[in-house]
DNA sequence: CGTCCGTGTAGACCGCCATCTACATATATT
DNA sequence: AATATATGTAGATGGCGGTCTACACGGACG
């Protein structure tokens, strides 16, 4: 977001004759190519995928729950709270987060809603099978 | 840390008996568990380091230039900030972090430091070889 | 050996997000 | 139907981290 927005703005203009020198007679190395190669990989097929498992990841209450899930093959809303210890609504929040991401599945059973990972859905295919 | 610190002030102490009650006569699923169980989770081998590595992944700029690292082989400080568009602090930053978590490596060559992917590290290690 | 340029460091700012409290909804139980 | 319990939602708040500007370091080259 703030690379995209800023991008033309904040970079030091006289950049660009300088690669273009550093980089020698290549001169395929200016700034602008530089700029549309980050495009091209933000515009790459499953970046934003990719790009948002990596974002909802970082939080480390999250983190640990897809660690919880891959040791417990299922796991109740008010059994993730008791592992993290913090609030329900806290809880929901972050497996919202992660229901949107695609990382984890919910099913309602009674009262309960039950967690599962997802088994590796948009993940990129694993060589050699699985 | 946030979870660590507050993980006893903040669920409900009634959640306890509920659990052991909807778990039924298993009783092995009561507060305690699910708290020892993600601790014994937090110390597992390679969590600290998978979970910086996740931590540090989380920003776009950081991602990116993984991506980028992917593509070009090496890439000096300048030219992931042209490929970025945000000052050279911010790269330098950015590199310390991914430097930290074992992603990245540098090497001074001259006036300019090149960064490259480090090649698969501590990554488990894949079924199947490489 | 002084100057330039690429990079690193320090410190400040500020927007985002994880968390909370309070309320709402849903399901089961009596 | 009424109550209890499990989960979801709304809105507020506080802290962390990404970004910037300004300064420092260090190699290169005349």
């Amino acid at each position: 977001m703030c690379i995209y927005t800023m991008a033309l703005a904040r970079t030091d203009p006289r950049l660009g004759e300088r690669l273009e020198r550093l980089t020698g007679a290549a001169a395929a190395c200016c700034e602008p190519e530089y700029r549309s190669l980050t495009e091209e990989i933000r515009q790459s097929p499953g970046f934003r995928a990719r790009w948002l498992r990596a974002q909802v990841l970082a939080d480390e209450s999250r983190f640990l729950t897809m660690e919880l899930l891959q040791r417990r093959k299922e796991l109740c809303a008010c059994e993730i709270q008791a592992a993290l210890g913090v609030t329900h609504a806290t809880v929901s929040h972050h497996m919202h987060a992660l229901l949107k991401a695609g990382l984890v599945s919910a099913e309602r059973r009674g009262k309960w809603v039950y967690y599962r990972r997802v088994r590796a859905p948009g993940r990129k295919a694993r060589r050699g099978g699985r």
